[in-house]
DNA sequence: CTGAAAGCGCTAACAG
DNA sequence: CTGTTAGCGCTTTCAG
């Protein structure tokens, strides 16, 4: 007795009593098919719970139904922003019921490297498309791609005049504002801004709105530093700023993780938080729950970014059926590390 | 003028000379042909930066070269365990220069949502094989897997008498050993552990190796309660633990995000870590370093056991070049949480 | 040790 | 509107 033999586009063209052809019409929405033939077709398929061979379709010259994301990062880096699992959750949220699957890839080395992955996975006809994350100065992650001649949606904002497919939230502001009211209400003076590194795009922007927004609620113009996004760096200036005599009562980092570890370096130098130092973070990372005080920071919709960069690039890959979900505003989220009463006089050397 | 053609097969044969069956010969490590020949032909390949495509090898019958990875948890443990991405970067350190791919599906859903991944995983050919991680009680998926007849690799112990391919650290134990002589030295009367939830193998290991461990070193049998490897549990586990008058004067948590919530909780009642309370993790997630005392924690090769795993699968798939590279002991990492003088009475009240 | 030939499952062009 | 046909690029017998 022969093995089971795999379902084929034959046997459900048999059973709808139809020519191959005709199933594969149906199952790729073209058009030319009498909407009762397709509808019997469909039925068929879902009757032998079959779907096109996704190898045999790439190599007949179609699509892969699979979507490349590419991740380049230090390997602390990689653990430290669990960003990356909602925005991949909420991508997967979309593509699984598509039928899409998900090409991750993780680096932890060069930039050549990284082209060559895009390279190879283009050549190897494994993706139909990529999302790119964390959108960087002149990133020459498009013009790879152009050349490549693939699809790619950017989630954040391009850089410069590029034009790229791209979604971000509806109103990058409205966290920042409700921020800023928060602290300006607080009485603060002195506001410190640690922001990421300098060659991604949201940390300038980010930086700039929040100076603007803090002006705007009528605080103190903020000052600003620039750390490398990893805790070391965050500690570094952190301490850098405390120990100043004119040192910040609020210290607003540019994520979670650099707020973390400021916050425990400013407890580590006999500092009460938030009695003697606010702080806020940025993303609304779960871990921000999980440290005392917890920490203040504006929540990013990720898994919306995530949804809403796949549905993007299904639409360009051809699918016009896909709508793009919307990606909710930033929104504040007050936590225990601002909760104080007003800031008038800076507070006393901390005793160590 | 036509438009630049894909090398194919094809054009390697030509360029070396031979026909386009040696060049898969060579290609696939195939046994049949003269060693100067296969020299010449890999050589062309690689002039011509060529790699058989995969969706061909795929469509013949032969392998995808792709290994899938699943992963099953709610949304919040998604992000809380950044253990995953250090797994996956160990894998991708062997996978890609073997010019394999990863599909990973990112579930947050039931466990029937799980299987019917696997399934289509399999029925698409998407996939050569799995890497499974998070060994569990009762794994249902062993069963699935066997009966869709696709390779597998587990990540930690199997479950019972299973027999399963898995990779695993050495010596499991070792980093235990040395927590247990840390805490003993410490002069700890009252240890608690609180592990994570009973539906995981590796937990109840954890606990029992923990509990031997300490007795060994001639410590007091520690009490152990589970919670459910989230923040919240760990806190009200936490919580009720320092309520009580004979409380604990070091707790042990499952891993470092237990840790760090429930240390942060001990700090929220009042108490003074490490003074009047020892606080130890698992896994050494870089998030350790960044609250406010460090947690002392049970490094794991995390990175290791994933390249482990995808080498151990490139292996069952039939690549027999490919070796198990090792796997690390776990270490005990000492940081300030623990770095206390020693403990021979039960710390007064904290003042609230 | 090598080459010729068949076909994996699908899609798109074209003829009916 | 439907059916026939010709490959996509590769691997694998099988005969030389």
């Amino acid at each position: 007795m022969p093995p089971r033999q795999r379902t084929t586009i034959h046997d459900v063209a048999a059973l709808a009593g139809v020519s191959r052809s005709a199933v594969s019409k149906a199952m790729n929405g073209k058009t030319g098919l009498a909407p009762a033939t397709r509808e019997r077709i469909l039925s068929a398929a879902e009757a032998l719970s079959w779907s096109p061979s996704p190898a045999a379709s790439t190599l007949r010259g179609s699509r892969t139904r699979s979507v490349g994301l590419v991740i380049s990062r230090g390997p602390d880096l990689l653990t430290a922003d669990a960003y990356f699992a909602v925005v991949i959750a909420g991508a997967e949220s979309v593509l699984a019921p598509q039928r899409y699957g998900l090409q991750l890839h993780l680096l932890t080395g060069s930039q050549t490297a990284e082209a060559d992955v895009y390279r190879q996975l283009v050549r190897d006809r494994r993706v139909d498309g990529f999302i790119l994350t964390e959108s960087r100065i002149r990133d020459a992650r498009f013009e790879l791609l152009r050349d490549l001649d693939i699809p790619f949606v950017l989630i954040g904002e391009p850089w410069g005049k590029e034009q790229v497919t791209h979604v971000q939230p509806q109103d990058a502001m409205a966290g920042l504002i409700q921020l800023a009211q928060h602290l300006v209400a607080a009485g603060h003076q002195r506001i410190l801004y640690i922001g990421g590194p300098d060659d991604f795009v949201h940390t300038g922007q980010r930086r700039e709105k929040f100076v603007r927004a803090i002006e705007a609620a009528g605080g103190p113009t903020p000052s600003v530093v620039s750390a490398a996004f990893d805790a070391d760096d965050a500690r570094k200036a952190t301490r850098a700023a405390l120990a100043r005599p004119d040192r910040p009562t609020a210290i607003a980092y540019g994520n979670d993780t650099m707020a973390i570890a400021g916050q425990s370096e400013a407890q580590r130098l006999g500092f009460s938080v938030p009695r003697d130092l606010a702080i806020v973070g940025y993303d609304s990372l779960p871990m921000g729950e999980w440290v005392f005080p917890t920490i203040t920071t504006v929540a990013q919709d990720l898994h919306g970014l995530g949804a809403a960069a796949a549905s993007a690039l299904l639409r360009e890959l051809g699918d016009e059926t896909v709508s793009i979900p919307p990606v909710a505003d930033s929104q504040l989220i007050i936590r225990e590390s601002t909760q104080q009463q007003t800031y008038s006089e800076p507070p006393g050397s901390p005793q160590v």
